[in-house]
This record gives C-alpha cells, sequence and structure tokens, in this order.
DNA sequence: GTCTATAGGCTGATAGAC
DNA sequence: GTCTATCAGCCTATAGAC
C-alpha cells in the first residue's frame, strides 16, 4: 500500500467534516459529488472508494451531524433547569445561527431533503432525532421536547428565508420568549 | 393572434398552480424548467415566455401559495378561540398534512431553497409571511403568533422527514397538545 | 487511495420556425 | 403562444491507469 495506515480513514473524516458543512449551507442535491471532493482537496472519481452512492454520504453525515447537535443541546444538563434552558435556546435562536448553516445544527438544513431521500436516510435521521428528544425529555417532558424541538427548528428554517435581518430576529426573539414562558410554567 | 384572449394568462395561472403542487413535492431546484412545463402539457421552449427565469417562477408561486395558506388559517376567524385554535392546529398539524405536500402549506415545504434564493423571492416570503403573523396576532398576540407559526412549521418539516409513520404521528400530536395548552393559558 | 477519462443524461436558457 | 433544435455546463457513476 502506498498510503499511511489510517489514511482512508482519515480522508472519510475530513469528507464528513467539510462535506458537512457545504451541504448544509447551499444543499445536498445542489451540490455535486466533484466540488464535495474539491473541498477535501481530491477530484470526484475518488469519491466511489469511500461511500457507495451519494445518498450513503448524506446518510453518514446525518449521523456524525446530529450527533454533535445532541451533544451541543445536552452539554450542560447539571445546570439549572432554568439557567440551562435560557442558554441552550439563546444560543440555538441566535442570528449567529441563522446566517451561518455551515456551522449550525442539520435539522433546519437538511430535513427538507431528508423528507425526499431513500428509506435509509430517513432512518439515520429518525433514530438520532429520537435519541435527542429523550435527552431533553428528561427535563422537561416528552410533549414539551418534541414542541421545543419543532419550534427551534422551524424559528431558524422561516429566519433564514426572510430578506431583512430585522424580521429574522424578531422570529428568534419571539420564539425565546414564548418556549422560555411556556416551557417553565407548564413544568 | 392564433390563439384565444386570455390563453396566455390561463396558461401561466395553470403553470403556477400544477407547477406549485410539484415543487413543494419534489423542491424547487431539482424540479427542471422541461417537467414543470409538461405539466401543463408544454414543452420546456415555451417557459420562458411566461416568466424571465426560473427564480422568477418560485416568486410568483410563492406568492399564489402562501395566499392561499393565509385564507386558510384566518378562513374561520369568527369562531370562539378555542374553537378556531383548534380546528385550524387539527389541520395544519395533520398527518395528511405531513403525507401530502403537493396540496399543503409551502412554507415546510419551500423555506429551505427560499434561503438560498436571490433577493426578489426572499422578499415575497417575508412580505406575505408578515402579513400571516399580523393576522394572527389579533386573536393571540404578536410573540405567539411567530412561535406557533415556527412550531407548525418544524412539526411537519421533521414529521416529513421520519422514517416511520408513527414517529411523525408523535411529533403532530405533541406540538398540538403544546400549542393548544401554551396558546389558551398564556392569553 | 487517488487519478483521469468517459458514459449517458440532466440542467437553464436562447434562437428562430410556424 | 408554442414549437423544435441547440448551447454549454452540470450531474452521478463507472473503468482502468498508476
Amino acid at each position: 500500500m502506498r498510503y499511511a495506515a489510517g489514511h482512508k480513514e482519515a480522508t472519510r473524516a475530513r469528507l464528513l467534516s467539510a462535506g458537512g458543512a457545504v451541504i448544509k449551507k447551499n444543499g445536498f442535491a445542489t451540490t455535486g459529488v466533484d466540488s464535495l471532493m474539491e473541498t477535501v482537496g481530491l477530484t470526484g472519481g475518488a469519491f466511489y472508494s469511500h461511500f457507495s452512492s451519494k445518498s450513503d454520504l448524506l446518510e453518514a453525515i446525518l449521523a456524525r451531524e446530529l450527533n454533535l447537535t445532541r451533544e451541543m443541546l445536552t452539554s450542560k444538563q447539571d445546570l439549572p433547569l432554568e439557567q440551562w434552558l435560557s442558554e441552550t435556546l439563546n444560543r440555538y435562536l441566535s442570528f449567529e445561527h441563522v446566517k451561518h448553516p455551515e456551522t449550525g445544527c442539520p435539522i433546519p438544513a437538511l430535513s427538507t431533503e431528508v423528507a425526499r431521500s431513500d428509506k435509509a436516510v430517513k432512518r439515520a435521521y429518525e433514530a438520532m432525532l429520537g435519541e435527542i428528544k429523550n435527552r431533553l425529555a428528561k427535563r422537561i417532558g416528552q410533549d414539551a421536547a418534541w414542541a421545543a424541538i419543532a419550534q427551534c427548528v422551524g424559528a431558524v428554517v422561516i429566519a433564514r428565508a426572510m430578506a431583512s435581518d430585522a424580521s429574522g430576529k424578531k422570529v428568534l426573539a419571539s420564539s425565546r420568549n414564548f418556549l422560555k414562558k411556556a416551557l417553565l410554567k407548564n413544568k
């Protein structure tokens, strides 16, 4: 073998990381294999020694990215409820998050395309989302967990589609206010 | 002129209606001009006598579709709050809506692509969404209006990406429960 | 493990016939 | 107003050289 041991694994890891950023920003269907490979300094033909299809890549990227989201949402679980809630919501529902999909959560960026993908992709998505929900449910309950996820995702999706920054910020602020109030009251 | 007066307008109207259904189902970027024209029984070349670009079509479709959503959400404004809320939420957050994007609301189907479109498209989106929010705000208040829209959109987006029907239904039910409780309490 | 070359098919958009 | 023909460029995926 003319390449160091672990070379393939390293390339695959870079592909998941750099590729994930690109498709969160520009979309999965609209990003070609060639430009995906460019992000790791390789040419298109080499793609298929790492993944059997483009859809296979989406599945792997989703697993990785959703894992990161789960860690992020549950990293401060030892804080008191109100503080944990406030910090987590302020971070997820920030204008920074809206403006930078490439470093953000895959759910608002990729869900619509997951909905149009094959069963394997959807299964990866469903499994990870279920885990995220379970972790949140421990603190705020089952219904509230799904509702909070849905609302955060929807707010980011809508804020990103707005023409003006001001409108996007309004959507975020309303969702933050509403969720904090509702989640602390119903507890 | 070899075609009846109003023929062009009629073709354009059919294009907006049939095209809207197709792109809500299959996505805007992934649907070609040729297949868009097929839905109204014409060939690709004829597209450009109706719209100056594909993006121009998206703008027109959004205006039309969001107008329909607005009418739907506010059609039963004369009912008592609780009843209006319940009926509207049950309809928007239904499994039927999740399974049939082609006849459903454009916001969960197209927002992610609007976010990646040009300023004109985003302006059309922002203007119509603002109107929808204003109508809802009259009944439930400003923050709650944005929050409710965000949550409904997020729930449908997520439910559509789930592998199993059961998971999608859970997300919908949680959002329905949570929203009804929160909106009636905070009033 | 990555390369180049290639296949066959799709894209958005234009020109000119009818 | 719609047609066909055409452009250059992109797509996913494969074959075979190195």
